[in-house]
DNA sequence: TCCCTTAGTTATCATTTGATAACTAAATAG
DNA sequence: CTATTTAGTTATCAAATGATAACTAAGGGA
């Protein structure tokens, strides 16, 4: 197996991954949040409860924007900060009912173009994607997080 | 095989890919230039030659904001218009040799970052890999461009 | 207690990006 | 030949994002 094909194979298959992903989460996010909020917003969703410096490391933004977005976001009502007991610094942070009922809105849009696009793998089709996700995650997309 | 539990497969899936796509092209864009105008180079890298409307359309950017960032490209030198002889309203757009320098520094570096990530991985886990980024870019990932 | 670190906030500014209108020039259809 | 469409440009404005400094408040170690 020469690993400069597979380099290549490697880089066509990244760029199908952004471009799908691209149109299947286009018009799912509502206007009332910018692109970033939504991204935090999606963030939480998968990682809640989470603290603000967790979502600052992991989108790559500073404190103190993280911090500001999160406010629009509060503001919006789409989450909720509730202090921690054991340490009062840290704050966990979680969607709240409203929050949650729009990203599983945006998620169900998601998912129904997901459903579309598998509608006519067969079930040997489907055996063989679920193993090849499960391949791939474990073999090249791992996160070697050292904590 | 369960649909919903496989959707949720491929959201930690996405995740993933984006996490690590994040990690590996992280630092490998110049100071010199923007985030979009990097993306509009990468896409001109895999593309070219290509239309100015064509990157307007897969970037999902307005023409006049296209036209902009090129411009700003083609002040520093890393691509090139060349106007077709056929139709001369349109340009061909194409990498310079300072950009196909720099875009190639970029992958390099991806690329080295790619093959420590799979440096432990035997000839048949390499196998295995190979096939999985087949099955999920034509039954999962694939583009259903109309034309 | 005093000092240092951690978690987060507020304010401010520059840059980037997005959106829109009004435009030129070339191709093409009638 | 005129009208319309296509490809791209220029200018301008608003909004989103990034970067930095200066701050508060809590926790932990000596």
């Amino acid at each position: 197996m020469d690993k400069n094909t597979m380099f290549h194979k490697f880089v066509d298959f990244i760029t199908a991954v952004h471009q799908i992903t691209n149109e299947m989460t286009k018009d799912v996010r509502p206007e009332t949040i910018t692109h970033v909020q939504y991204k935090i917003l999606e963030y939480i969703a998968v990682s809640q409860p989470v603290t603000l410096s967790k979502i600052s490391e992991c989108m790559h933004m500073s404190m103190p924007n993280t911090s500001r977005e999160l406010r629009k976001i509060s503001e919006k009502q789409l989450c909720e900060k509730i202090t921690d007991t054991e340490d009062r610094r840290k704050q966990f942070i979680r969607l709240s009912e409203k929050g949650e009922a729009m990203m599983n809105e945006a998620f169900k849009r998601i998912e129904t173009r997901f459903m579309h696009r598998i509608r006519n793998a067969s079930e040997e089709e489907l055996e063989e994607i679920d193993r090849a996700l499960e391949v791939l995650q474990t073999k090249v997309f791992y996160s070697n997080k050292l904590l």
